[in-house]
DNA sequence: TTTTAGTAGTTAACACTGTTAACCAGAGAG
DNA sequence: CTCTCTGGTTAACAGTGTTAACTACTAAAA
């Protein structure tokens, strides 16, 4: 029945999340993740369009998941907007390492992928953004912080975030270079060019 | 004979590179490539071992291109290292958004793929990161920053890019957000964090 | 001049892939 | 007792990366 389909649709997206974490998305099929549960592999599009379209399932949950956390920390530091942009940084990052299948299928995937991706889910996206403009916004208010557009300075501190989270997931950084320390770094870099207080004759100022 | 040979590894390679520009990554298969150029599927792999190392071969190009493109950058801001550093984050978005079929390739191709991309020639991308080190030690000789370790802080930086370029050529930044005050913002955010004036008291040093 | 070796390319085939069409067992309703 | 729906199946299509075996052709060795 319902509850039935509904329970195997489930059981289809965990274990694709599981086989895309231990064998990575080149060795996901669809005769794999079928046979991986006990069915046939068409028995998957009784309950997916398509191959995209369990991704794109797998991508709104993750969205959810990452907004969960996020929102968590939105609740926690209410009051103090500057502490809690640093643990939203500090949550985004975790998230990422935590759960890289999530992860990759979200952001790291080839745009081809996300061409696809229904422009209205992008909203539910939008919403882990505004968490950071909201933060922003607040620190902005209480004079600690100093952005022209919350919107832009969210999506450049979103965009550091994803690049430290990015390089990291693929391995990509000198292996000299300890995690915590870049991540500490990386942090900090995205932060401080939001602070208010500017030296005089600042030589960055040029162009 | 051996300069035809190469010949038409160069032939492969650019038909290569364009069909991705075209169709993008998962429409790019062997045969077509083989027939966009006129040859049969297996002729390709007289030149290169396989689709994966046709692939290492491009990220190989990119990379030198990368590096030219920096290294002029390099030369021609040898005295300032300020203004070096600003015009190296310029060019390398610059580079990003203008070749986008080298940088999908070369960064944001599922890691699976850079797994078996050879560990030695991981040297010749980490020069790439080298002239950001030069810049950061540079800057900080004439006391005009200050960074602890160059190393880390020229990973973050390029963190801060990679996901400033990521997030332009996925197309997943808010269309509201205009691309060139997106592109200041990044690079703004990611060297105000550099600065060595650091305001006292500064609210952002918890934690 | 004939034979041999090597080169540059081919076709045929294997084991896969995502996806669709046609089919089948069982259950509940008329 | 039939009829229809549900949840699942097998068979098949077109396409994938890759390998093995084969064919021209060229150049050197006999």
């Amino acid at each position: 029945m319902t509850d039935e389909s509904t329970n195997l649709r489930r059981v289809i997206l965990d274990a694709a999340r599981h086989l895309l974490a231990q064998d990575g998305y080149k060795h996901l099929s669809m005769r794999k993740l079928a046979s991986a549960i006990g069915y046939s592999a068409t028995t998957i599009y009784l309950h997916f369009d398509s191959k995209d379209a369990l991704f794109h399932a797998l991508i709104d949950e993750g969205m959810s998941r990452l907004y969960k956390a996020l929102h968590e920390v939105h609740l926690e530091h209410a009051d103090d907007p500057i502490m809690r942009l640093r643990m939203l940084c500090r949550r985004y990052i975790q998230f990422g390492l935590d759960e890289p299948e999530y992860y990759e299928v979200m952001f790291m995937l080839h745009p081809e992928h996300m061409e696809r991706y229904p422009a209205a889910k992008y909203r539910r996206a939008r919403r882990n953004l505004d968490l950071f403009a909201q933060a922003l916004e607040d620190g902005v208010a209480q004079g600690q912080l100093s952005v022209t557009d919350s919107r832009v300075a969210a999506s450049s501190t979103w965009a550091s975030l994803h690049g430290a989270v990015s390089l990291l997931i693929a391995q990509r950084l000198d292996v000299r270079i300890a995690q915590e320390e870049f991540i500490q770094a990386s942090i900090d870099q995205a932060l401080y060019g939001l602070l208010p207080v500017k030296p005089k004759n600042n030589p960055l100022t040029t162009i």
